[in-house]
DNA sequence: CGACAGATTGACGCGCCTCAAGGTACGTGG
DNA sequence: CCACGTACCTTGAGGCGCGTCAATCTGTCG
């Protein structure tokens, strides 16, 4: 539960997509040691109203963030996959304004806040993609305003798909790929501001269309370019090209 | 139109409620020289697509971020109002991914993004200062995608309002003051995905239930307790307590 | 085999949208 | 001073997209 593991070079391949990193900050960052823990499915991360100080790496599994309105409806304002910092977010503010939550099992490693804000102030090539990353994050909720605001639900839930892909895309796996999506319909729904009902037809329609297939319980994208028309998805936001 | 102003003294009237400066970070910043600009109601302040150089602190007057869809609807994903730095968002991302626009006639202060730069680097607590207001506008955010995404018409509707005067209280305006609103009904309709004809309804209901009151052009708040329930609004989010 | 989470499907209703017709306030030019 | 345009607000009637409720099915793990 409490192993030091590699999750170093996993952040390195992350940061390296959003600045070119020095060899001194590789170095510097190499030795920056996690405390890997392994999680069940439906395990908080972090609560509402914790104060944070440490941070969270996603090394394998997939996570999502969470907020309740009054009579207890969910909202997943965001996912993440394996090379994610999850805490970043917070590690800033006095208390965790939502929750982060796994969605599968997961191992994640740990760090202390104070320690990478001590990388921060000695490297400023980290410090710029840390800043980046919290820039592209604040990004996607943007467009996820638009998505829930002013798309049908179709269109919604094709664009949710479509974000999920690319952003695979950009960890290294083809969209080609058939997958077995980390999430269920009901959380598709709460991240869409739609039903799991709901959510479930418009799958059937996408799938009526031929956007893409569905065998046993994995999914494959059967026409990129459609999904990507039928969710009027433009990845600009995602910020993925440097 | 291009006056060097003293946008330094609201610049750092903000920044004071974020962090503790000290007193040569404040003798620094008001070193920084705004070139001032007067602009018309619905001026674009960047458009989707910009390279964005230089950075604008709203002096005077109201903004609204947007974003379209394909078929032309609009969504405004977040308002702002003096003392607001609006690009920061964008200064380390290579293009704007939406729009700024003026919501209502306005004053700005321009700066040059690298002289803000290279402050951050010279003054960390400058730099945790605009880290930190960044991560509040991602809650800020978050809080949207929730309010548009699992509430009703209703206390979408309420929850805008109590966001705009709550953050208003933050500088300096009472709840209690009446206010000419500076957004349509429209806008508030594109914040919240709805239509302007239904947000008109449902003012004419929150007015009824004595939430609050009209009078010619103006509004006012007749009982901020009753319209914070209505909303299901906790301030927490954005994260003004120091 | 039983228990349980999740997917699927149908019937029905409501919340919000659409379309359309004024109304009001204000600025602008004759 | 009035005539007119423009932007915004207001109100009503009707319709549709998505939610609600509920039953059944499937796969998986003990």
């Amino acid at each position: 539960m409490t192993t030091v593991c590699a999750g170093s070079t996993l952040l390195v391949r992350k940061l390296s997509r959003l600045v070119a990193l020095g060899t001194d900050d590789i170095a510097a960052l190499s030795e920056l040691e996690f405390q890997s823990e392994q999680v069940a499915n439906h395990h908080y991360l972090v609560r509402e109203g914790d104060r944070v100080n440490r941070c969270c790496l996603l090394i394998d599994g997939y996570a999502a963030r969470n907020k309740l309105v009054r009579n207890g409806q969910r909202q997943i304002v965001a996912f993440h996959m394996p090379g994610d910092m999850l805490d970043l977010q917070h590690s800033l503010l006095n208390r965790a304004d939502h929750n982060v939550q796994t969605t599968t099992a997961a191992t994640v490693g740990w760090v202390d806040v104070e320690k990478l804000k001590g990388f921060a102030l000695a490297h400023p090539k980290i410090a710029e993609a840390f800043a980046r990353d919290a820039l592209i994050d604040a990004s996607i909720f943007r467009e996820w305003v638009l998505n829930v605001g002013r798309r049908d639900a179709k269109t919604r839930v094709a664009h949710m798909l479509c974000e999920f892909v690319a952003r695979r895309e950009a960890i290294g796996i083809s969209p080609a790929d058939p997958m077995v999506l980390p999430f269920t319909q009901e959380q598709i729904g709460d991240a869409t501001g739609l039903t799991s009902v709901h959510v479930n037809r418009m799958l059937r329609v996408l799938t009526t269309e031929g956007a893409f297939e569905r065998l046993n319980g994995a999914y494959k994208i059967a026409d990129w370019q459609k999904l990507k028309r039928l969710a009027d998805f433009d990845p600009a936001y995602l910020h993925q090209a440097a």
